[in-house]
DNA sequence: CGCTCTTTGGACTTGCCGGTCCATTTTTGC
DNA sequence: GCAAAAATGGACCGGCAAGTCCAAAGAGCG
């Protein structure tokens, strides 16, 4: 299945992945055009389909692999550490920090919309990054609940899908209007509400 | 400004617009050809530019218009009579019930993401919808705060903030995961907050 | 050292699709 | 009815960008 590649072909591969994220981020998607990541990275043609036969569509496929991976990434240690409210407090932070960094470049923004429409593969990297996802916000809910500081009767799952889809919610109104106050009243207003179920129980 | 047009103009135009958001809703914005349009709608090319002399961009930004429109529309008439929460639950049904019929066919889907990156129009229609619309639920919390079944201490712009995000992101995650428990989750999270908010007072 | 497989370069092909243009028909207003 | 304006049809152009192909350079290995 997987092509013979020497040292140097890995490299090439990897430095052609991470140009075109680089592009997508700056131009968006459908931007792209395969001269420019030819251009960026200092390939040629042959190169690209040499390493990415599919072409176009398996090198945007690599890419929204490599990215999706990288936003989890981003929000370690906190987001597998959701284990006291200064820690979920710093999760908060690291989101915030991130997404206000990043603004309007979002890697996947283009993915996102229409994964369902540019084949499976795309569909898969997606729904595995959000399950993934999902499942560490869970996760941090579920200690916080072995420790009484979260309610019992608080639907972990449930209410972990809730939060994913406002964090998902608050990126995309940051995307579209700059504004980042959605994300931070989303971020708040679910930790309060975790909170007020220990209150509740 | 506006170009003369005579009934059977109008007609035609509006004809048009239609067809498109027809295709677009099928195929997705990016893989609508004008040729498709023109097909669906029995218009010529001629026709075409005579109607939206800028083209696809100005026949794109002209639906997004309407489609933006319709998302208001499709919400009344409870959107706007969020004065009891029996009411606040016919609302959260009929988002429900509309966004799973709808299903994976998002009209605005490919505007949402990009906006900022199709120019300054597509950015105004979108961040008008989302304004008014987090304007409506916000005047929701508002009047029930009025009538003592909110909090006042609540803040009713944030939460209406948050709540919108959050929908969102349900809307998204249906479109990428063909599932909709995730925006099932939010606004029944939201909308116990807001009642627990009552309580807590 | 020489064989083979990988890597690289880049010219060329190809199809697509948005946009232009103009000729023809229909409607409107007087 | 009859000009002027609007509506319609469709042939044609031009550019762009994905993908093909092959020739040549380089690397690994006995």
């Amino acid at each position: 299945m997987t092509r013979a590649l020497t040292r140097k072909g890995e490299a090439t591969r990897a430095r052609v992945v991470a140009g075109a994220a680089a592009e997508i981020r700056e131009r968006g998607v459908d931007e792209v055009r395969l001269e420019d990541v030819m251009a960026r990275t200092g390939t040629s043609k042959g190169q690209l389909f040499h390493y990415f036969p599919d072409g176009k569509e398996e090198l945007l496929l690599a890419v929204a692999q490599h990215e999706a991976d990288q936003v989890l990434i981003d929000q370690e240690p906190m987001l597998s550490n959701l284990t006291s409210w200064p820690a979920w407090l710093a999760w908060r932070d690291r989101l915030i920090e991130r997404y206000l960094a990043q603004g309007v470049r979002c890697p996947l923004n283009g993915l996102l919309g229409q994964a369902g429409r540019r084949g499976p593969g795309a569909q898969a990297v997606v729904t595995g990054l959000m399950s993934r996802w999902q499942n560490a916000i869970a996760e941090g809910i579920r200690h916080m609940q072995s420790t009484g500081d979260i309610a019992p009767e608080v639907d972990a799952d449930r209410a972990a899908a809730a939060l994913l889809a406002g964090i998902q919610g608050g990126v995309l109104l940051l995307l579209t209007t700059g504004r980042i106050d959605h994300l931070e009243a989303v971020l708040d207003l679910a930790i309060d509400f975790l909170r007020a179920g220990a209150r509740t129980a």
